[in-house]
DNA sequence: CGCCCATTTGAAAATAATCAATGGAAGTGG
DNA sequence: CCACTTCCATTGATTATTTTCAAATGGGCG
């Protein structure tokens, strides 16, 4: 009955980045035990149903956590990008699957090991409990978007979303709008329609097909709010 | 940026009880440091923003978290039955509301003083990661049933969900329909209409406005499907 | 017994999905 | 390096599901 976590250790510009030292300083007597591994375009880190062996952690790229419903409707969990990690919500096996997006490198932690060590440091407890802590705050966010929120404002708060993960004002969207849109609860063309109305409506602009930038946040703050 | 999770512990009757076992023997040793308080209906546990000094655990009734957004649309982020921790995704101060839905009993566990018990004691912590991942899991499935599933299909997730909470055949529904509606990103109406469909349509029967049972169990798991 | 609030039911309106076709980018192989 | 092929994105027209608006029914509590 498990998938995968996004916390990101960096994840808003507008916080304390004490808070997150200290996050990552916990986790820090991990890097002994995790193993880089790289994965390209499409390229699956586990499948639905493997024993969940390993936690991952993105160095570079993107990768994303998805099922396939009966109808063949795909539900995306959750986008990784780099600091965020995979895998810590997972019971015996994944109930989710996941994939790179974009060619991708990232760390392999044995989840034996992980518990092991957490077993006898209570601060690597403690900062798992604090990334999951972080990762269902945030998935709250989440279930009050897709149950409450029109087209527009869920790609909105998405658009925000991403460009707080980089310190100027562009986004990144490796993933096709058939992603944003399983990712989203929407269509792929409800999605197009959605960032097309944003362009002409000058709040972002275009540069190549996989970058955004956002020419008015505060108008696209606007639209987040019913 | 966090609320109230929910956690079961004894979420389905499908699951092997050793494990749930394992999870209360785990926090057995925070029974000494709880409070019971008792709260009358639609009376508060806490509010958003209030500094989040406390975990709570349900002894008896029923409470929901809660969210209003700026046009006062409510959002419910979670629904609590006897076993169920609250507050356990909190950070600085609690971003949801909680209140009781009916006359509930709770146990009140100081924070800090849960907290400084697992810097001690491994065990805690890895307990509460436990129940913390139980809770992202059943998030994740949360969000599946939001972004992808038809009004029909949510309700009948959520009667069985109901279900399997107790060993009878029967569902309690302490909460209104609009209460139902916030939590299902639907609205009142619509879940009066599948309510309606599903009693016409034989497959459950109503006994008083807040208990039904299910008639045909595997009809309403047809409609959890596409 | 009567009032109030929740629920149920009906009809109209709106949002997003579906169906369909075109345009454009990226990647492959000659 | 160019042309071909394929996949992805955009845009339009139609349909469907759910919301919204509105009214009536019913239960619970004082």
């Amino acid at each position: 009955m498990s998938g995968a976590v996004a916390v990101s250790q960096r994840p808003a510009a507008n916080r304390a980045s004490a808070e997150q030292a200290g996050l990552t300083e916990g986790l820090a007597d991990l890097d002994g035990i995790g193993a880089v591994i790289a994965l390209r375009r499409d390229e699956p880190l586990f499948r639905p149903g493997d024993r969940a062996e390993f936690y991952f952690k993105v160095l570079k790229g993107a990768a994303r956590s998805c099922r396939l419903l009966a109808d063949g409707r795909r539900h995306i969990g959750e986008f990784f990008l780099p600091g965020d990690f995979i895998g810590l919500d997972a019971a015996e096996s994944y109930a989710f699957g996941a994939e790179a997006i974009v060619e991708t490198t990232l760390i392999r932690y044995s989840r034996r090991k992980v518990e092991a060590l957490a077993a006898e440091e209570p601060r690597i407890g403690q900062s798992l409990v604090e990334i999951m802590r972080t990762g269902l705050a945030a998935a709250r966010e989440r279930m009050l978007l897709l149950g409450h929120m029109t087209a527009m404002e869920r790609i909105a708060s998405f658009l925000l979303d991403l460009a707080r993960r980089r310190d100027d004002g562009r986004i990144s969207l490796p993933m096709t709008r058939t992603d944003i849109g399983d990712y989203l609860g929407l269509t792929m063309e409800t999605v197009s329609r959605a960032l097309s109305q944003l362009k002409s409506s000058g709040i972002i602009t275009q540069h190549g097909m996989h970058e955004l930038a956002i020419a008015r946040p505060a108008a696209l703050v606007e639209l987040t709010k019913p």
